[in-house]
DNA sequence: CATATGACACTAT
DNA sequence: AATAGTGCCATAT
């Protein structure tokens, strides 16, 4: 079992291109359903840098909050990615990623 | 060990 | 619908 953060980065990487996930959603994916703020807390270290897919990962509403390098630069990363932001929002029904959870 | 911080989520107004 | 306030958790100092 590593650190909470460590398993947030797991759970990230699960998370397919072109779709996005959300904080609560990585936090119950860990076993923890309240610590959304902690899971952002974890994404904003970043240790993994590059390699951790944190701009896929946005607010419970689908909208478009954190990333420290802008958020217009996530929405750039996120449209690249095939991902449709409207009004930096995106549409969670269809580019909400489940891990592995019904 | 206690305090402070932060990329959230939820409820009420 | 949008804004404000409160609650929660993990990490850093």
């Amino acid at each position: 079992m590593k650190s909470f953060n460590e398993q947030c980065y797991f759970v990230l990487r699960k998370v397919p291109r072109g779709k996005v996930t959300t904080y609560g959603e990585i936090a119950r994916a860990v076993g923890n359903p309240r610590a959304a703020r902690a899971v952002g807390n974890a994404m904003n270290k970043n240790p993994h840098a590059p390699r951790l897919p944190c701009h896929r990962v946005v607010g419970s509403d689908g909208k478009m909050i954190g990333f420290a390098s802008g958020i217009d630069k996530k929405i750039k990363i996120l449209r690249a990615e095939g991902v449709v932001v409207e009004k930096e929002k995106i549409d969670l029904e269809k580019f909400f990623f489940r891990f592995g959870k019904l």
